[in-house]
DNA sequence: GAACGCTACATGCATATGCATGAGATGCAA
DNA sequence: TTGCATCTCATGCATATGCATGTAGCGTTC
């Protein structure tokens, strides 16, 4: 009889239980990831001028920023938070300074670094694209479980 | 005395509790995007000249193909599968054909339209990869609840 | 203090992406 | 049949990204 397969079959084209479920969960991440960075993207795009990662550097900024009011923080403490590469965000804040909206002053104990601090205008921008921000994750990410 | 403030009290820095688990859901889900399909992308470029995009098309064609062995799937079925846009889509199966992995053909029913298939290439080069995907989904989304 | 390695950020280059548009095919209406 | 709207995929263009490299400043060793 047939006894002795079970659970030790072995098929090249089918996962295992466990390779399912995170097979199943990555692909759950990636349509996440696409349908809420993508209404961003375009929401407040058109709105403000503004992405994922623009948003995401204000926002951590502005945390830094009411956390200890002063000179704005260093690049290399914000570039991680932002899951950028290292000359990606080089360019993220050569545009948003463009923009108006970050300022970056050489740090005077280390003429290498340089700190990155929210403008007037940065600050602005920032807290009239929240609630948007906030509405697209509650429409995204919060009916989905 | 400060009675009265509390549940009530409207900070526009500070998120409801709601909005506070909501961005840290989205945050999570940035970084453990950023940190798989970044190992996805280093790992199987460098074995296999397979990015996420490449690899999840092998994946969506191979399932298609036992499921239903024949002449391929319409490209607009598969092009949601991806998270792409119609022309990112587009090109991708254009490098995946120049790379000897899938094969174009039109549909002799709708001549607009084109049916993607693997080709033998495509077909080996998945299942080389998906071990290293498979670790790789292990490894970074395993461990992390 | 001169030379060396290391660190922090900027930049050249190749590429993947999205938007707008183009090209070919279909179907329907007059 | 002709004309027109629509559909499917391809392509021009602008831009964001990563890798490799460049540039400037720091620290250490001799």
């Amino acid at each position: 009889m047939c006894y002795g397969g079970g659970v030790t079959d072995f098929d090249p084209d089918r996962d295992s239980a466990a390779e399912t479920a995170l097979g199943e969960q990555w692909r759950a991440l990636l349509a996440r990831h696409a349908a809420t960075s993508c209404a961003i993207d375009r929401e407040l795009g058109e709105a403000f001028g503004l992405g994922v990662s623009e948003f995401e550097l204000l926002e951590r900024l502005r945390e830094f920023e009411l956390d200890e009011p002063g000179h704005g923080e260093r690049a290399q403490a914000l570039a991680n938070t932002v899951h950028l590469s290292q000359s990606a965000f080089s360019r993220l804040v050569a545009r948003m300074e463009k923009a108006g909206l970050v300022q970056r002053t050489h740090c005077v104990d280390d003429r290498r670094g340089i700190y990155i601090a929210l403008t007037g205008e940065g600050r602005e921008r920032y807290a009239k694209a929240r609630p948007v921000h906030r509405r697209i994750l509650a429409e995204t990410l919060g009916s989905e479980g």
